[in-house]
DNA sequence: CAATATCACTTAATGCATTAAGAGACGGCA
DNA sequence: TGCCGTCTCTTAATGCATTAAGTGATATTG
């Protein structure tokens, strides 16, 4: 259903009202320039022609702002918004701007674009939530805009993250406790590889520095502390966080032999997906195989078993990173507390 | 970290080059109005200083096109995040915008603005999911711009939507089929109340005619059509699809004398969260009550236990809407099918 | 009363790019 | 040779609003 014609401007407004268009402009933007009865005069009979407000792109070109915040995720739309976790982070953002009025502009990450369609000079300024591309970097930190990166760091930008070594390390220690005999890792992504697979020694730590690796390092060093150690083939790397990857490597990781008897997850996605093939395998958790988690996601507290995770605050840190963008927090980076949840999973 | 500093201008980079700003302009639009040694050259000597490409604001202002689509979602923003299904329909937006590189502008319901921001003017287009309040709805038909609504309808329009009524009411049908005694719904929004409560019979169908009174409709047919009946004080209004609230509303149900057999829940989330209000209850399901959700998402068919809902395509719902909107569909208003999976919930 | 402040509004420059129409240069063709 | 069609690039009008500076009129003050 699309109708053609042109809209009313300001101008007209001003024409029809025998005005100029400044005190049109004026009745919208800046009440004290006129006298109370003119300007709610030129309100009532805008709307009543149906002139809606000053064109947003007009006023962008002159103002520079917009009101819009862009936010530009590491991964594909739409398996962005299948994650939980980058749910609940959309959710905090959304919090603190919805109530500023704010729009969030979703940007797909610009990598996948091949013409140029410059949304980046629309917007006044850029959550950048995960790592993305150089090349998309370097455009963002071209406009000269304000720019708070989440889960990862820039120099010279300010950033919220959280300690993704400490915090697997922390949890992968707990569950050693009880000194298990088969430790496996079911990660993230880890290596440039699209289907399951297992690490070997010589692809540890390829690519950029992420939180994976982080976490990765983490499970290691909790190992190592205990004496034992972690081979490239007891680690898992899942492409994507979603259930039915998770499930899959769950699943080729309870069929080795010997049978893991403690699966350290990097998500909570992928150690719910590994429980329910542990049930499928006439498992028990966590009588036959401990499962702990990582990020600490409303089924994780919800769901039976209950699952031993890492919480950190997803929500939070999209408040945070929007205060921080609004300057109501003070203007540093954050790293945000995570806390261990000891559940049934992993007692 | 805002760094202040005028950005360059097409008009800039023309000067610079010694051509005109049509030339610098084609460059970037209609390559085939140069050629192809001086438009590769003013590629490079752009890239080389920094120029990212023509301002969106200006061009926007000129076509009146920004290849940004507005979502208005008829919750806060904040709250569209936590919930599954509307996560399900954006996942399912994005995958077919972001393939033809257009990006979504999630915009909070004007109801809440106080100040004009006009980023209506902003968009190329709306998606409407869910009922907006009568003035924003106005707002957008001003726009002249297409508009795609979801899950209602508005004259004159293209929708996409699903047959709420017969869905809830064969649900209602199957797990009536086994002749349960006591009966209760957990529904959704029906009344104007922001807390949870029993609907009294002068209260049905108040407001306006969403999807959550044709399921409630379909409940009652259904109930009636085995010769019972569903009176208001078995009837919960959950002011929002939590899982909080739902277990509130659950577990109110649950003690009450007699107790109910049989839960028709208008959502999955208030269906999953009744299971587990039954189990810390002592509760079988679905031996002592059998419960029904609406939705299918994907908790449904991986918790324990499983759950018997309505399968809808809240994905392709997205994906559906897109494809009406970019006219890659058929314009024309499309009714989704919906189909009732059995499962242990309620077998 | 003159000088000054305040109010209410206007003038006009400006932001940045798109695009229809036009202008030269050059080769092809009768 | 002269006319025409192509290519390649330029001219200039246009989209819509913001805002600093300015103009008159009225109110205030010493």
């Amino acid at each position: 259903m699309r109708t053609k014609s042109r809209n009313l401007t300001l101008k007209d407004m001003a024409e029809h009202l025998c005005v100029s268009t400044a005190t049109v402009s004026n009745a919208f933007n800046c009440p004290s320039q006129l006298s109370k009865e003119l300007r709610e005069h030129i309100l009532a009979e805008c709307r009543a022609l149906g002139y809606l407000g000053p064109n947003a792109a007009a006023r962008s070109l002159r103002t520079g702002r917009t009101g819009i915040i862009g936010v530009t995720l590491s991964n594909y739309l739409s398996y962005t918004f299948t994650d939980p976790v980058a749910n609940q982070f959309l959710q905090g953002l959304a919090e603190i701007f919805e109530a500023r009025e704010y729009s969030l502009l979703i940007m797909p990450s610009r990598d996948h674009m091949k013409e140029v369609k410059g949304y980046e000079s629309f917007v006044d300024g850029f959550i950048v939530y995960g790592p993305p591309q150089q090349q998309t970097l370097e455009r963002l930190i071209h406009q000269h805009k304000s720019i708070i990166t989440v889960d990862f760091e820039i120099d010279g930008y300010l950033s919220v993250n959280v300690d993704n070594y400490s915090s697997a390390r922390d949890c992968a220690a707990h569950a050693l406790k009880t000194a298990p005999r088969q430790i496996a890792v079911l990660g993230l992504r880890m290596i440039d590889c699209n289907r399951v697979c297992r690490i070997h020694e010589q692809q540890l730590f390829d690519g950029q520095c992420t939180i994976t690796v982080q976490r990765l390092q983490g499970f290691i060093d909790a190992v190592e502390a205990c004496g034992a150690s972690l081979p490239g083939e007891r680690i898992w790397h899942v492409p994507d966080n979603t259930h039915v990857l998770g499930y899959q490597a769950a699943r080729e990781a309870l069929m080795c032999s010997p049978r893991p008897d403690l699966l350290l997850c990097m998500s909570d996605r992928i150690a719910l997906a590994a429980i329910q093939a542990a049930r499928h395998l006439d498992l028990k958790v966590p009588e036959d195989v401990r499962i702990t988690g990582f990020d600490d996601i409303p089924e994780a507290g919800t769901q039976h078993p209950t699952l031993t995770t890492v919480h950190q605050q997803s929500v939070g840190k999209g408040r945070t990173a929007a205060e921080i963008f609004l300057g109501i927090e003070e203007e540093k980076s954050v790293v945000l507390p995570t806390e261990l949840m000891v559940r049934e999973s992993c007692p």
